[in-house]
DNA sequence: TATTGGATCGCC
DNA sequence: GCGATCCAATAG
């Protein structure tokens, strides 16, 4: 593990109360750490309360994006990955995002063990992906962001290196460019 | 209770 | 392009 140093600043419950869209691109540039392991955030989605999003109608899953921010929200998919969201938008309206791709930075032999993957670019370059890299399952699931698993400051990233696309694996008539990764960075999930 | 389809990934 | 694999949501 890195020293932290007092650019390491651990983000709280407040700073997700806003906007998951505004949430989302200020994680660029941000530390996920869990288990000795960390790494940069480089891809983001935000959800809202939009078809696609699993809070479009508030079910026992989702409600957890109606009711708290600053919470993880982890879920299963395909039968066999997880996928690790940070709750936002208060609790009047419901929010998310999701964590899409780290830029690996510590625990990187763990995490090839746990991934058997043992190229740098695809450890943690989709949502499966990482969170199978840092461990990550249901049990996280409605702890607080500054629990067990934390976020940390780290870079900042300016608005002109922050690109935006649709969201990946969504099929809506009009997408959504809801989706916000870093410019040039080759540990994004794809261009 | 049964059915269907998914905020994925890796191999064919 | 497609199968793996199982849970969550909906319909009945």
């Amino acid at each position: 593990m890195p020293k932290k140093n007092s650019l390491m600043r651990q983000l709280n419950q407040q700073f997700f109360q806003k906007d998951a869209i505004e949430v989302a691109k200020a994680l660029l540039g941000k530390i996920i750490s869990y288990n000795s392991c960390s790494g940069m955030i480089v891809e983001a989605e935000a959800y809202k309360a939009d078809p696609a999003s699993h809070a479009y109608r508030i079910t026992p899953r989702s409600e957890i994006m109606l009711k708290t921010f600053g919470h993880w929200y982890v879920y299963f998919v395909y039968g066999m990955y997880y996928c690790v969201n940070i709750t936002t938008n208060g609790t009047k309206e419901p929010g998310a995002v999701l964590i899409r791709a780290l830029e690996p930075l510590t625990g990187i032999e763990a995490m090839k063990e746990r991934r058997k993957a043992y190229d740098l670019k695809n450890l943690c370059s989709g949502p499966g992906k990482l969170c199978a890299a840092l461990g990550i399952d249901k049990s996280l699931n409605g702890t607080k962001v500054d629990g067990s698993m934390k976020v940390l400051d780290y870079k900042s990233i300016s608005q002109g290196q922050i690109k935006v696309s649709h969201r990946i694996g969504i099929k809506e008539e009009k997408p959504l460019p809801w989706r916000f990764y870093i410019r040039d960075n080759i540990f994004v999930s794809r261009l």
